[in-house]
DNA sequence: TGATCAAAGTCATCCGATGACTTGATGATG
DNA sequence: CATCATCAAGTCATCGGATGACTTTGATCA
C-alpha cells in the first residue's frame, strides 16, 4: 500500500475506523460516537468523517442509520467471505465442491462437443487407477480430469470457485487422512464422460451424485469414530 | 443489497458515477468534469458528490488527483475477488447459484426439522408475490427466502458462496435488466419446501430446477435480442 | 530556446445551517 | 394499569460557502 506516504485526511479517518472494527474494539452492533464526536477524536472535520464512513459502509462493515446513529455492520471483509468457506468442515467442503461437479456435468451434457469429450477420455486416460507411488502426483491428475468436466460446462463462475475449492480439499486430503477417503475408480469416472456424451444432464449429473456417494460414506464413518 | 430501496443521494450519486464508467461512456484515463460541475449535472451538493468519488475511489474506478481532477482508473472493481464473478456473464452467475441452489436443497430435503419448514413457510408468506411497488426491496424478500434454504442444507461453505453470489447477482440485477427477468410465483417456491418436507433429496433438486427454468429462458432471450 | 513564475483550475478540508428521521419520554385516555 | 398519540432531543443527510494546497498552463524574460 502506498497509501501511506500520501494518504488523505479522509483515508487516514477510513484506516482509523476500519481498525477498530477488525480489532473488536467496535464489536459488530456496536453503535459507533456520532459524527461530530468521531469529528472531534479524529481531529479532522465532519465531512471527512462522512466521507470514511460512506467508503466503510459500502464496503460492508458499516450501516447508517439515519435519526439514530451509525453501527457496526460486519468485522470482516465481505469481499473475502469465501475465506471463509474455506474453513468449514471438511464434509461441507465436499458438499459444496459436488454441488459444482453435478451441475457441471448437466450443463456439460447439454454443450458437449466430440473435442470436448475425447479430451476428457485423454485426460482419464493419463489419470490411471491408483497403484502406489505418489500420492499427490496421482491427486493432481485426478483434479486435472475433474477441471476439465467443470471447463465442458463452459461456465467461468464454477471454474472459478471450483479451483478455490480444489486447492483447498487437496491441502486437506494429503494433509490429514489422505488414506481414508476412497478414490472413486476409472469406470466411475468413465461412466461420467458417457453420460455427458448422451446429453442428457439428468444421468450426467446422476453419474456424478453416484461417484461422489463413496466419498461421503467414508466422511461419515470418519466423523463418527 | 437493500441499500438501493432507500438509496441516499450519494449513493445514487454513486451508482450513477458507476454507470457511466461501466458503460465506457467515460472510458479508463478520462478526466471526470470538475466536481462543481459533477455538482450540477447530477443535482446534489458537492459534498455528495465527493462522499460518491471517494468511495469509486476505494473501489478502484476513480483516482483524484488533487490540483487536477479525477480520472478513471479501471472500468472493473480490481480491487477484490469479486472481479472474478462480476466478468462472468449473468448467465453464468446464475447458473452457479443454480448449482448451490439444488445442493441445498437436496441437503435440506435430508436433514430437515419440522421448525425449519415452518420458518420457510413464514418466509415465504413474508416475501408473497411481487405487485409492484418497490422492486429492491421484494428482492430483499426473495433472497431472505433461498437464503433460508441454504441454511436449512446446513452446509456453512454453500451458505459462503450463495453470498457471495447473491450479492454480486442483486446488484447486476437492479443496474441493468431487473424488468426483464420473470420471477417464480409463490407456488413454485412453495413446491421447494413441499418436497424438502417430503424427505425426497430427488425431488427436492427437481423443484429448484424446475423453478429456475423460466429464468433462463428469459436470459437466453437476452441474449439473443 | 529554455527557465521562471504567476494565475487559473481543481481537489482537500473545514464550518455552519437546515431538513429528515428515529427514539424515548411524556401524558392523556380507556 | 395498559395503550396510544404527541412531542422533544439526538442523529444522520444534505446543502452552500469559504479557505488552503496542489497541479497545470501559459506568458514572461534571460
Amino acid at each position: 500500500m502506498q497509501t501511506l506516504s500520501k494518504a488523505s485526511l479522509a483515508e487516514s479517518a477510513t484506516q482509523s475506523i476500519r481498525a477498530e472494527i477488525v480489532s473488536g474494539r467496535w464489536s459488530v452492533g456496536a453503535k459507533l460516537p456520532n459524527e461530530a464526536n468521531l469529528s472531534a477524536t479524529l481531529s479532522v472535520s465532519r465531512g471527512t468523517v462522512r466521507e470514511a464512513v460512506r467508503v466503510l459502509v459500502a464496503q460492508g462493515f458499516l450501516e447508517t442509520r439515519q435519526g439514530s446513529g451509525t453501527y457496526v455492520l460486519s468485522s470482516t471483509d465481505p469481499s473475502k467471505t469465501l475465506d471463509m468457506a474455506r474453513r468449514t468442515s471438511l464434509r461441507d467442503q465436499f458438499e459444496a465442491r459436488c454441488a459444482l461437479d453435478v451441475e457441471a456435468a448437466r450443463l456439460a451434457a447439454l454443450r458437449h462437443t466430440p473435442k470436448v469429450i475425447a479430451d476428457l477420455r485423454r485426460l482419464l486416460a493419463e489419470r490411471g487407477n491408483y497403484e502406489g507411488g505418489e500420492k499427490a502426483e496421482f491427486i493432481t491428475r485426478d483434479l486435472a480430469f475433474h477441471k476439465a468436466v467443470i471447463a465442458a460446462s463452459g461456465n467461468r463462475a464454477l471454474m472459478e470457485i471450483y479451483d478455490f475449492f480444489s486447492a483447498t480439499i487437496t491441502e486437506t486430503i494429503e494433509a490429514t487422512i489422505s488414506a481414508e477417503v476412497p478414490e472413486p475408480d476409472m469406470q466411475a469416472h468413465a461412466d461420467i464422460i458417457d453420460a455427458i456424451e448422451t446429453g442428457n444432464a439428468d444421468n450426467a449429473s446422476a453419474a456424478v451424485r453416484r461417484f461422489m456417494a463413496p466419498v461421503f460414506s467414508a466422511l461419515d464413518k470418519l466423523l463418527l469414530s
